[in-house]
DNA sequence: GCGTCTTTACGACAAGTGTCATAAAACGAT
DNA sequence: ATCGTTTTATGACACTTGTCGTAAAGACGC
């Protein structure tokens, strides 16, 4: 493998996103609520083990108490910007422009989409004046923009 | 399995878009050139392994030719949609906007950026004005904000 | 045709993940 | 204490993916 252990949840797959996402909705559940809250084409003991396999991976906790309950020991957003910036990464040697061209033009936005876009470009804007000479730690690459 | 996919790429593995990268980025190139091109310690069979396991997927062609090329048979774009849009799907019911604000948030945005970005709304903008039924004459402005 | 180097085809093995079945433990009611 | 239910612990099996080793097939120089 390319891939060494480093970061505590590296890459999770989809499935174990599934349980993950299960846990952030539904807060600390006991296994028969996992197993509930998963909906049930899928069996009890194999909940069960794939939870009791991300408690060892490190994304998930389990508390001591009798009906023991699990808990995402790591957050949606840790998960969503590292899955963000690997993906950003990817794309065009880590332009992103390209990324959010791609994720706007896939989809009809709505005026209030547009507004909040417009709000979050003038903060992006606020910024960058700011910025413009200020002594970043990141030493950003020359050859500018994408 | 959760997966009973039947469609050409499901969700790759980073494994897998090693290769993939590999195929858009040096062309069609037949099994030693892919070899050397994936440069790292990595036997010249495993090489042989993994590209014709993704060409069962369907995610790899591979010629006739004497020494087969292999290439992509998906594009990088089409496979940055499809994660980029389970992402979206993921974070917040499938609101962007989060997705975005992190993304820009993440990162100090050049003033080539940010007038990329600026043309990009515009661009929505104007979609969005298109395609707006206008059921009644034409409202200057749909009430408040939200 | 022969020997040699390259290209392919196959088969193997380990780790990771999804799916369970069974069985042992702990609990609660009687 | 005993029975029935709930919770846990284990062990299994299949499939995928990364990693190779072997060896058959082709191609090439002489």
């Amino acid at each position: 493998m390319v891939n060494k252990k480093k970061s505590p949840f590296e890459r999770l797959g989809t499935g174990e996103l599934e349980l993950l996402e299960m846990l952030w909705r539904d807060g600390p559940v006991n296994l028969s609520e996992a197993h509930e809250a998963l909906g049930q084409p899928i069996g009890y003991t194999t909940v069960q083990t794939r939870l009791n396999r991300l408690v060892e991976k490190g994304v998930v906790k389990k508390s001591k108490e009798r009906p023991a309950k699990y808990l995402a020991a790591i957050t949606r957003e840790q998960v969503n910007q590292h899955d963000l910036n690997l993906l950003v990464k990817r794309v065009n040697e880590g332009k992103f422009l390209p990324l959010v061209a791609q994720l706007v033009s896939d989809r009809d936005l709505s005026r209030g989409e547009i507004d909040q876009l417009k709000a979050l470009i003038a903060e992006a804007e606020a910024k960058e004046k700011k910025t413009k000479k200020a002594p970043k730690k990141a030493p950003k690459k020359q050859g500018g923009r994408s």
